[in-house]
RNA sequence: GCCCGGGUGGCGGAAUAGGUAGACGCAGCGGACUUAAAAUCCGCCGGCCAAUGCGGCCGUGCCGGUUCGAUUCCGGCCCCGGGCACCA
């Protein structure tokens, strides 16, 4: 290799060569090893889009530091890579350029599994495999199948976007402004039969679960937690005036019954629907509320509307009718589809009531503190009860008690915990998928395909005629039998994608096995030692994988409990925007490359035009790098141009992991300045011929300061490799020792092995982050070995100890002196030193010393008054 | 709207457990080398005052609090980003 280390650093021509002898030997070929300590090191397997974008870039470089650190110190690592292959993306380049899904899909594989070879990870491709080969998704099939038998399966009807010009169901992306995207129809919402997993049977598991998970960042538990939201509350019925049933809510503030003034009901409610019949002005208002949006998002930003529905409940503690509303913002999907209305104590509700003149009746009030103005908001806090007879005085917890008893005894009543998670609608009327093995009988019989019937392969040679899924003009798919041999029709939908994110950790385990789902092998490397993806997946994909390992165990699949015992959530790359409205406000994106800004005297932007026509454009927000901004870099340009190991040094260099990265490629310039500084260095060294072994004893103070800083350096990188997870930092601090020894231009003898030790430890501690070069200058620097099987350097405590040290001398918390002390100088002496400063004297001087506060090895604060 | 995160020089960021704000790098400016350019090397680089190098005042989105001391902790607000269940 050492031939390499020619006068100029030319990546092109040393990464393939360092990638070709790691493939010769396959040196990534993970294997099952029990006597070794293993170590699962998994990034979030990508959509196959067709190009790696730079959130790829990042998230598989953080993912390859540190597979490279583990494996330098001395663990067995597993890193695989696969492709999320099924999704929405393939149907529209079906659709717009007529290629098949599969063709289009397997061909964006060849060329992004190309891209990752060339930024050199460590991947074992021996694992690799795509979502949509039938060898993976029939296994889900069969799971399918064993959820189906332990009753976590059902059917039930869910509402989707229907675009009744394109005769299809959209997503809610595909959606905008309420409008189909291609069609441009107003969307409208329709029930329809769909499959759920029973996610909420695990619940309390997943949130008790996320107690234990100590590698998880706060912020994500936190999400989950609430995403779960588990309360505890009261379920009430209130009879309806005319006797002819009740109307079932569900309120965590029982406190407040009393205060509840009118109901409101979802759309969908059955009581709202049968209202609506003999009413025009009903009948219309329901109307409006099928357009609306399916998107919660969208739901609470809009206008909050209502209608009275011309019938009541009575309190079941007054026999007060309370009237019934339909309101535009209930949700038939959560809880019962029905609220009662507190508008004194929720702000919704008091908005709601203002807006249509409905009594608002205050019944808590602050338990201390000074009493509050109804009219001005809501007073949402716990407090004490008023107006509410018998119950006035007491707290939440008594309150909810005693209301919640006095109810149960009426039989108007129960105690119950619930949750906002809901089950997990796993249906998609979309042909990319995998098909969900079930089949209809003619006489309604609903089963699963049986084991022997899978897989139930996708057919991948199909014609788009429509937008719709071209499965269900496929008699050679629908068409099937019963177990008994009867005819059936086949199922048309298929699986969300996030079935099969939810499991292909445990397949990389053991991909090729062709008679089990998973084997022996994946608990030895499950679970996942460290999990690397965006923060978007925080929820969604996080507890649906959470949620079916859990599942996997208790089909005895797998024996862990969680899947990734530590999560580091990548921040995501963002960019500007830049875009043109048309006249029906149909927005179009320009990326970034086609775009010139414009920039004042003190270098802000201010304007910005398009390359090609010289017009200006919009400057939008920072976005996230994506399809639909076109605001996407692509990584090839850079990676042609500076090579592998720049773009992997500027990744990891340009801000810690798990922030926001903005991205900005001028500084891209700087990482390729620094390794090819690092490459001159080594040269001119390495031409001085071969260094002896370090003498530590007999060396003058600068080498000593030298050694000291090469060894500081490797606790603090090893600390932010292993601890931090900041690598920023640790290329920070490394390129300040290269700069010491840049810098240290002592030509002895003494100072070669000092130099060599040096730069040995550069070299050692950026190998994960720049592998190809850090392999050419290991081995300039005299080793025969590849430096992937070099060991993690170790501090020398002796080379670090210092005999002096600074403090900071402050007084009244302003820094005044900096001053030098013995390493071990006690509190009595740094304080007379601060005190012998002549700036602090100064400062000092003619004023009354208050106190002095010491902290040793670090400052003394002087107190000062006038 | 709800949940989560963030806000520090012209820019990306550093300050790890409440203890020197601005490490490291980019951009910029000045200089060296060169016929020239590129590359490389050296110096300066938050604002203001002082200008003889010492040094001083202000400064971490805004307002307030705790503390000898706050970018860091607490309360309130503003702005930006992510998620909100059919984008992945």
């Amino acid at each position: 290799m050492q031939e390499f280390l020619k006068e100029r650093y030319e990546p092109a021509v040393i990464e393939p060569a360092v990638q070709r002898a790691w493939r010769e030997r396959g040196a990534f070929k993970a294997t099952e090893d029990e006597g070794r300590e293993k170590f699962y090191c998994l990034s979030m397997f990508p959509y196959p889009s067709g190009r790696l974008h730079m959130g790829h870039v990042r998230n598989y470089t953080i993912g390859d530091v540190i597979s490279r650190y583990q494996r330098m110190q001395g663990k067995n690592v597993l890193q695989p890579m696969g492709w999320d292959a099924f999704g929405l993306p393939a149907e529209n380049a079906a659709i717009e350029n007529d290629v098949p899904p599969a063709a289009w899909t397997r061909s964006n594989i060849e060329s992004m599994r190309g891209q990752l070879e060339r930024l050199g990870f460590a991947y074992d491709w021996d694992r690799e495999f795509a979502t949509c080969d039938p060898d993976y998704y029939r296994w889900e099939q069969w799971f399918f199948a064993r959820l189906y038998e332990k009753g976590l399966v059902y059917r039930d009807t869910a509402v989707v976007n229907w675009d009744p010009v394109d005769q299809t169901v959209l997503a809610n992306e595909q959606v905008i402004d309420g409008c189909g995207w291609r069609s441009g129809a107003p969307v409208e919402r329709r029930e329809i039969p769909q499959w759920f997993l029973k996610i909420t049977a695990y619940a309390d598991e997943l949130l008790e679960g996320l107690d234990r998970l100590d590698g998880w960042p706060e912020a994500v538990k936190t999400m989950q937690r609430n995403w779960i939201g588990r309360s505890e509350g009261l379920l009430i019925r209130f009879p309806l005036s005319d006797g002819s049933g009740n109307l079932e809510v569900y309120t965590t503030r029982p406190d407040t019954l009393l205060g509840a003034t009118y109901m409101a009901i979802a759309p969908e409610h059955p009581l709202a629907v049968a209202a609506a019949a003999g009413s025009k002005k009903l009948e219309t208002f329901l109307d409006s509320c099928r357009r609306q949006s399916t998107s919660e998002g969208v739901l609470a930003r809009m206008e909050k509307r209502g209608e009275p529905l011309g019938f009541s409940v009575d309190h079941p503690l007054t026999g007060d009718p309370l009237p019934v509303w339909v309101a535009n913002f209930i949700l038939m999907a959560y809880g019962t589809g029905a609220v009662m209305s507190v508008p004194a104590h929720d702000q919704r509700d008091w908005e709601f009531a203002n807006e249509h003149r409905l009594p608002i009746r205050q019944v808590v009030a602050p338990a201390d503190g000074p009493a509050i103005d109804i009219d001005r908001g809501a007073f949402t806090d716990h407090g004490v009860l008023v107006n509410s007879g018998a119950f006035d005085g007491l707290d939440f917890s008594s309150a909810f008690d005693a209301i919640a008893t006095a109810l149960e005894r009426q039989g108007r009543a129960e105690r119950r915990t619930q949750y906002r998670l809901r089950d997990w609608l796993v249906s998609r009327q979309r042909y990319w998928g995998c098909p969900i093995p079930v089949l209809y009988g003619d006489g309604g019989e609903v089963v699963p395909e049986a084991d022997e019937g899978l897989p139930v392969i996708l057919p991948e040679e199909v014609e788009w005629a429509g937008v719709s899924s071209p499965l269900r003009s496929m008699p050679d798919f629908i068409d099937a039998r019963m177990p008994t041999g009867a005819p059936a029709r086949r199922e048309t939908d298929t699986f969300d994608t996030f079935f099969e994110s939810s499991w292909y950790f445990s397949r990389f385990c053991c991909r090729d096995n062709e008679t089990a789902m998973v084997d022996e092998r994946v608990d030895y490397w499950m679970p996942v030692d460290i999990y690397i993806g965006g923060i978007e997946h925080a929820v969604l994909h996080l507890l649906y994988a959470r949620f079916f390992h859990k599942a996997m165990r208790d089909a005895g699949l797998v024996v862990s409990d969680e899947p990734f015992t530590r999560l580091l959530t990548q921040g995501m790359v963002c960019k500007e925007t830049y875009y043109r409205e048309n006249e029906r406000g149909r927005r179009q994106y320009y990326n970034p490359a086609e775009v010139e800004v414009e920039t004042d005297a003190r270098r802000r932007v201010i304007a910005a035009r398009l390359i090609s026509d010289g017009q200006p454009v919009t400057i939008g927000p920072i976005e996230k790098m994506s399809k639909s901004k076109n605001n996407g870099v692509d990584p090839q340009g850079l990676i042609d141009r500076y090579g592998a190991d720049t773009i992997r040094l500027y990744t990891m260099f340009a801000a810690p992991p798990d922030q926001t990265l903005e991205w900005s490629d001028t500084a891209v310039e700087g990482a390729f300045r620094f390794i090819k500084s690092l490459w001159r260095l080594t040269r001119k060294h390495v031409a001085g011929g071969h260094a002896s072994a370090v003498f530590p004893c007999a060396l003058p103070e600068d080498l000593k300061a030298l050694r000291r800083h090469t060894h500081e350096t490797i606790a603090k990188v090893t600390d932010d490799f292993s601890r931090r997870y900041k690598f920023n930092t640790a290329i920070a601090a490394v390129m300040e020792l290269v700069n010491h020894i840049a810098r240290a231009d002592d030509t002895s003898e003494a100072a070669r092995p000092v130099r060599q030790e040096g730069l040995e430890t550069a070299v050692l501690l950026l190998a994960p982050i720049v592998p190809h070069v850090a392999s050419v200058l290991w081995q300039a620097l005299g080793h025969t070995d590849d430096i992937i099987e070099a060991a993690w350097p170790r501090p020398d405590e002796d080379a670090m100890v210092r005999d002096e040290i600074e403090i900071v001398v402050q007084v009244n918390g302003k820094k005044r002196a900096i001053i030098q002390v013995p390493a071990d100088a006690g509190k009595a002496d740094c304080e007379a030193a601060a005190m012998a400063d002549d700036n602090v004297k100064r400062f000092t001087a003619e004023k009354t010393i208050r106190k002095i506060i010491v902290v040793p090895g670090k400052l003394v604060n002087v107190v000062v008054s006038a």
